[in-house]
DNA sequence: CCCCTGAGGCTAATGGCATTAGCCAAAGAG
DNA sequence: CTCTTTGGCTAATGCCATTAGCCTCAGGGG
């Protein structure tokens, strides 16, 4: 009986072949079935090193979201202000582009309570302390750092979801409509920086 | 062997309730096996009515994007500018806070050459037609519109999928960094209009 | 050098799911 | 009253995750 010599290590990274190679439904679409018929194993075998499908599912978010974090703050490093935004915003998008599956597992939240969600809930928490970073060239009031972050966040992603899953259906140049969509934030976030705080 | 008067239209009906009753995830989570046990039959009985799961989705999702164009639409009428986008941002979001299972439905895109998706083609177009129709108080250049509306609906989707997810942990009022993304988004849509087109 | 222990495979079994095939009774048309 | 269609059913297949229990190889202690 020949050995595989897996490994939790060799398995995640088979899983996020797996899940790259699936696009934008590849990480929902996980089995562990695909992962163990390219580790050429039986899918029993897998529980000798990960536990779970859904703790699968967890480390490979948390991998995504770290890789993604390193990505943009990469991105920001020596920029300021709109610059910056513009530099995460096109980081963020060329990311879930190069990898739809990762990025779909960059997406789902942990969970608050369960203690096994901790390291994930870390990553989350850096890579929102990237973006509030990347804010830190407006003068924004102190919650309105959160209203900022949270319409990057939301501009980009949802912009990014639409274009995966294909909403965006019109000849029109879908790079024009995102730089547009950037201008937009941009030019908000400044708003929110300059008007009196009510 | 008493019958249990099922219809297609009634398997639907469940169908939805058991979409509603899900959460979130009631979407992704359907199954004919719980719509089958709601009705109090056998599993395989659905097929009587239905065609597939696939199938059964796909018309859940067309229900939902035109009771959604219905709403907006119904929100945005008698208005014009910017009122009309707050309306419309704010319709989209109660639908999804209402009904986040039909709203995640809503944004399954319908593929563009399968025949079988022709109605779900023809529904999300008229949603966007009801978006487009909502813009026409600003004075857009051609392909402006296209960006404004997928800004618009970029923004929005985003926002409320993150919400969602419970992507927004901090303490911090929610509602209130929605109408701060509306006030970009409108105050965006205004700058695109009145900027001469390179 | 041998043994023996533990890690990492395996097969078998269970239970949930979708889907297909084929049967059978009820309802309704004539 | 009969005949056909319709809408149920059970049985079977195949895919999946997960658990239990076995077997063997590799490597360390005697």
């Amino acid at each position: 009986m020949a050995r595989a010599g897996l490994s939790r290590e060799a398995v995640v990274g088979l899983a996020l072949e797996v899940v790259d190679d699936g696009g934008p439904d590849g990480f929902s679409g996980l089995t562990l079935a695909q992962v163990a018929s390219r580790a050429g194993v039986a899918t029993p075998s897998l529980y000798k090193h990960v536990g779970s499908l859904a703790e699968l599912r967890r480390e490979i978010s948390v991998r995504a979201v770290r890789e993604l974090t390193a990505l943009a703050s990469r991105a920001t490093v020596g920029t300021a202000g709109p610059d910056a935004v513009r530099s995460m915003a096109h980081a963020w998008r060329h990311y879930a582009r190069a990898h739809p599956g990762r990025y779909v597992a960059t997406q789902v939240g942990p969970d608050p309570d369960d203690p096994a969600h901790a390291e994930h809930r870390a990553a989350a928490a850096e890579s929102v302390a990237v973006a509030v970073a990347t804010l830190r060239g407006f003068d924004l009031p102190e919650d309105g750092v959160v209203d900022a972050v949270r319409a990057a966040r939301s501009a980009v992603h949802g912009f990014v979801t639409l274009e995966l899953g294909g909403g965006f259906r019109m000849p029109q140049g879908v790079d024009r409509s995102f730089d547009a969509l950037v201008d937009m934030l941009v030019a908000g976030i400044s708003a929110l920086a300059h008007q009196d705080s009510p």
